[in-house]
DNA sequence: TAGGCATATCGTAATATTGCAATATAACGA
DNA sequence: TCGTTATATTGCAATATTACGATATGCCTA
C-alpha cells in the first residue's frame, strides 16, 4: 500500500502528524530557518539561497502552507512567505504535554 | 526521483527534519500519546490499542527509535518502550527559537 | 527440550513523495 | 501591447513509505 490508514486515527491525531509531516524535510527546515533571518520573505531568495530548483521550492512553500506552518501574502510581483507562530504553538504545546505527563517509574 | 538530496543541506538540518518526519504519521503521533499514559509501555498493549497489524506497529516503534523519539529496554519476553525526553526538548528548543527570533516587520 | 507467547524481519503490492524540465500565469514597466 | 520578472502548475521518472501476511527469533515455563 504506501497508503496511510489515517481513517482510523482521530482528526486531531491526523492534523498534528500533518504539521510534522510538513516540517520533516531538509529543504522545508531550510526555508523556515531562512525565513527566520530575512526582513523581506521572497521566494526568488530562497530560489538563490537553496540548491534546488525553482518549482522544487514552489512546492515545498506550499506544502508549508497547507500544514498552516507558513502564510503568503502577494506583493506586487513577489510574494512574502512568513511563518505563522500560531501553528509553531501547537507543536510546542504538544511537545510541553508530553514532557509533563509523562509517567516518571517508567524506564 | 523521490530521493531527498540530504546532501546538500547540513547535517543539523538533516537530524532535525529526521525527527519531524518521524513524527509524521498519525500511527505514530498515537504510539507517542499511548505510551505517555501508561505505566508499563509495553508492544502488546499497543497491538490492542491501535487498529492496525503487530508488524506494522513494530515499524512504526523502530522508526521511532531511529529518530531517537523513544527507546526501548528489553524486560524478559516483552519489552518496554519509552519516550526519551532530551529529543522532544531538541524539537522545543528549534521550535522555540523560531518566535524568539521572528523579526516582527515582516507580514 | 518442546510449546507458547512477544516481538522483529522479510517480501511484496499499492501508493506517496521528491525533483525537475517544460510550460503556464500574473504583474509590472517601457 | 510586449517583454520581463516572479511564482505556480503539469507531467513524469525515480525512489520512498505504508501495511500486512508469512515467517523468524528469542525468552519463558512446564
Amino acid at each position: 500500500m504506501g497508503t496511510t490508514k489515517s481513517e482510523v486515527f482521530s482528526e486531531e491525531i491526523n492534523e498534528l502528524s500533518a504539521v510534522f509531516k510538513a516540517l520533516g524535510h531538509p529543504a522545508r527546515i531550510a526555508i523556515i530557518q531562512f525565513l527566520r533571518t530575512q526582513e523581506k520573505c521572497i521566494c526568488t531568495d530562497l530560489v538563490k539561497e537553496l540548491p534546488l530548483a525553482q518549482p522544487t521550492i514552489s512546492q515545498h512553500l506550499k506544502e508549508l502552507k497547507n500544514a498552516g506552518i507558513i502564510q503568503g501574502s502577494v506583493s506586487g510581483t513577489s510574494i512574502c512567505y512568513c511563518l505563522n507562530l500560531e501553528k509553531i504553538s501547537e507543536l510546542d504545546a504538544f511537545l510541553a504535554s508530553l514532557k509533563y505527563d509523562q509517567n516518571p517509574s517508567c524506564c
